[in-house]
DNA sequence: CTGCATCCCGTAGTGACTACGGGATCAAGG
DNA sequence: CCTTGATCCCGTAGTCACTACGGGATGCAG
């Protein structure tokens, strides 16, 4: 298990995290990670808590919320104030979205296949390139 | 059947083929559509083979293929050069990405679901919370 | 102290559009 | 013929979630 003991570098956050440097600046530019302590020299220093949170963020956005909904999930996740319905909501949502787009990649593979197996049967016009003249 | 009998301007042909207005001309600016004739005063003046070439791109993104496929597409459907195979190769390669992207998306779903199906047994923590804040 | 890895920052590029703004033109009705 | 409102022009910028680049400043090991 990953733990953060101490001040990280970037860099080394990055490889604790699995998230890219760069994205670890983006997220800080729009606000969805804390500015952290600076060294003198203005090199950035994360605590636990930082990596607590980046590692969240990562969790929800390969589960696919978008960055809005995380913004989200992290206000509902504040210690104190947490929102269980709140945060039920959303994944519901999410989780709907999820299977319409995966009723709608279901439908297209479908027809792709469908369409393809076509081709192996000899044909002399290529029922791909039919299927995307056909008027209608 | 749609049938593109005389010259349509932009707004016309947008609306005979469902693909907005603005798409089009940014279709023009990324040289997958060719540039139309244009009347003395610089208004787009579209021929049925504009329209079909048009209906070809749609049916294609409605397909999930990315311009860069159906840039080659079009080139592969090419009248005299027509060649089945590329034509072939481009949808399986496709059908194959979009099966992948199913298979990522149902696992999601399953991960979602049952996170989200925990919350209806009366828990203290939100699962949904856990999962995403538990380390590992 | 030398050298190289790491870090800084701002900017721009990606894909596939969509939106905006300010001006020109068109087509129909009076 | 003239007005009016719809349509069209163009260039630019915004969207989402990053990623890449470049040129300069640090950090740290030998």
């Amino acid at each position: 298990m990953i733990t953060f003991m101490r001040a990280l570098s970037i860099g080394a956050l990055a490889e604790a995290t699995g998230v890219n440097l760069e994205t670890i600046r983006y997220y800080e530019r729009i606000g969805l990670m804390p500015e952290p302590d600076r060294t003198r020299a203005g090199h950035r220093r994360y605590s636990p808590a930082h990596g607590r949170r980046l590692a969240f963020i990562r969790r929800a956005r390969e589960l696919g919320f978008v960055l809005a909904d995380v913004r989200s999930l992290l206000a509902l996740a504040e210690p104190g104030r947490t929102s269980c319905s709140g945060v039920r909501a959303l994944a519901s949502a999410h989780l709907g979205a999820v299977r319409a787009r995966i009723a709608d990649l279901d439908r297209l593979a479908g027809v792709l296949a469908g369409t393809i197996a076509r081709c192996d049967a000899g044909r002399i016009h290529c029922p791909v390139l039919d299927m995307l003249e056909r008027e209608r």
